[in-house]
DNA sequence: GTACTATTTTGGACTGCGTCCAAAGTATGA
DNA sequence: TCATACTTTGGACGCAGTCCAAAATAGTAC
């Protein structure tokens, strides 16, 4: 039996072609939004409603089995690789996200200079800046126009 | 001559009612929400469009003069704490969002574990928890129900 | 296998946040 | 004071995501 079937069952969710689909879908995309996600569904089921998608994303995060991320002017990223605490880094030009490991070591960043009384359960790290690609070269600094249009990439 | 507009012809930017009030309103409130910000600004000036709002914002942003802070399940936050790279706790339950000072130092954590190449020019790190208000009680740990819904504070 | 029930899926309507656009108004500098 | 570039306005619009009620299906008990 399907270790995502198992997955599913051993955190209290029935198991349907939908659900399947997406882990397995989330399981070959580091970071995909939504769309992206049910884009990839279809290719595989034929067809998934837009409902099914956010209700099955939103459970999986609920029972982490998957992380939300909203970076600014994107739609939120889903990704299945949870528990690590990782960070990202996000280019300003095109969009590109990378994952970094944290710094700090296991259970890192959960240490705020003050808490302010807060009881913290997670530290969400996002770096920005420009990818290697996106980076003016040598002979062009200063002069080169910045894409504003982020490109973003289709699933294919 | 009042020194927002000082600020703002220093930055190229021509002094307008609407952006007068929108400084002021951001150096009342550590955070603040576009439709936060358009009533607040109601209050001095009598009347001000959606679209100034957005306009003067993103110019602020622009600029440098005022930062965007994108949280999950919320619409953007602004706020006029610039330049100082501090980091934000926001409670699941309610909302609230506290600034913390940076921990590591004046220009931080922009020193990821690995930069894939990356050239980072900002850390934007959010702590996830709750706040005290927020927290169960000893007698009823186990026992509260956590509130779903998100009391944003009104401007008044 | 059959029947029952709780859960899930579906698609269509809807909401909220934000942007686009073109016309009218205003700040700036000559 | 005039000319012009920039800003403001409000109405239309777009996109991400949710709500809802009906239909389908997974899990369970027989
Ligand atoms: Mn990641
Ligand atoms: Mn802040
Ligand atoms: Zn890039
Ligand atoms: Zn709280």
């Amino acid at each position: 039996m399907s270790t995502h079937a198992t997955l599913l069952r051993s955190h209290g969710l029935s198991v349907t072609p939908q659900r399947l689909a997406l882990l397995q879908t989330l399981s070959q995309y580091p970071h995909i939004t939504a769309d992206q996600a049910t884009e990839a569904v279809r290719k595989s089921l034929g067809t998934i409603s837009r409902q099914s998608v956010y209700n099955t994303l939103n459970a999986l995060v609920e029972k982490g089995l998957a992380r939300r991320i909203q970076p600014i002017d994107s739609p939120a990223l889903f990704e299945d690789r949870v528990g690590d605490n990782h960070h990202h880094l996000i280019c300003r030009s095109c969009g590109d996200v990378a994952d970094v490991d944290c710094a700090v070591g296991f259970r890192p960043c959960l240490e705020a200079s003050d808490d302010n009384g807060f009881i913290i359960d997670e530290a969400d790290v996002t770096y920005w800046g420009e990818c290697p690609k996106c980076q003016p070269k040598i002979s062009n600094v200063h002069t080169t126009t910045k894409t504003k249009t982020k490109t973003r990439k289709a699933i294919s």
